[in-house]
DNA sequence: TCCATTTCATATGTACACATATGATAGTGC
DNA sequence: GCACTATCATATGTGTACATATGAAATGGA
């Protein structure tokens, strides 16, 4: 009867045959995955909202940040630290050094390494913004009290 | 003094005057933004390891089970029911109609629509990955016990 | 020392994510 | 019926994110 008649059918009924096969419950909205690329989204856009005056985005200002820590370090070694493939990294370095808020120079002792370094614009960014990063956080966190909010930090730390 | 003496020295001192000015203290990893985005990429990362054989994205897969259990949607409603802008759900519509997995047709009553349906073997892809579709969920939520998972989930959700 | 392995930067291609712009169409107020 | 506005799909450009490949250089072990 109605056993996949695809031929005769444009589309597959949707729902026919969910509810004979026990109804497989899959919500989208329950989905850890689903959900953390929603909150993700929410907070790049908090942070961009908070930072329309830079111009920098969320990864570009992690890459800052840590090179300011840091010190210099290499490429590599700042995509390890703010968790960027290779790949990924270059693009950031690129855009950074074309605006010249950090600056790229050989490493001495190893002919493959490319250093970087921040400027003094770079860090002057930096640190006229990070109160703002700040801001970021507990603006994503707002609808949360403050509770909650540790413990949301706590176990989202455990998942990465 | 090391009052930033910018052109003598070509990069900024990355830690002189931190101290002077009282540290202001932004640890990147405290942030909501990076974890959420660390958090998103293993995700990600769980997602396409246990769909390898499918070949389709966590935003592919979604777009899949919301036309699946909605019936017929337009592009725009489909993205909005899955969270992507015009111009993202654009990309991944393209790509599943590409495979397959979903047809488009001209809305009858609305000239400028188009409207999705899933196919018969779209529809098979999504009974055949539901059960990984939720074991994804589990093994993203797998350092946390089961009490941790759901205070997560709960929390996650307020901050959609 | 020599070779295999690893690491580093780089290049290319695909896929989200979003800003912005456009043209066609629909709906609204008047 | 008509202008105004909103919505729909689409196009383009920039920026992550990652797989994969490459060549140069460093490193490790026999």
């Amino acid at each position: 009867m109605s056993t996949n008649n695809h031929v005769l059918v444009e589309f597959a009924d949707t729902h026919d045959g969910k509810e004979a096969e026990g109804l497989v419950d899959y919500r989208l909205e329950d989905q850890v995955g689903f959900l953390l690329r929603r909150a993700h989204q929410r907070a790049s856009g908090i942070f961009s909202e908070h930072f329309r005056d830079s111009s920098v985005s969320p990864v570009q200002f992690a890459a800052l940040v840590k090179i300011r820590d840091e010190g210099r370090v290499s490429q590599n070694q700042l995509g390890r630290l703010t968790h960027m493939d290779p790949a990924t990294i270059m693009g950031v370095i690129k855009r950074l050094a074309a605006r010249d808020l950090i600056r790229r120079y050989p490493d001495a002792g190893d002919r493959r390494r490319m250093m970087l370094g921040i400027t003094s614009s770079g860090l002057k960014l930096v640190e006229e913004h990070v109160e703002m990063g700040r801001r970021v956080t507990e603006d994503t966190l707002a609808p949360l009290d403050p509770g909650e909010r540790a413990t949301f930090l706590e176990l989202l730390a455990k998942l990465t």
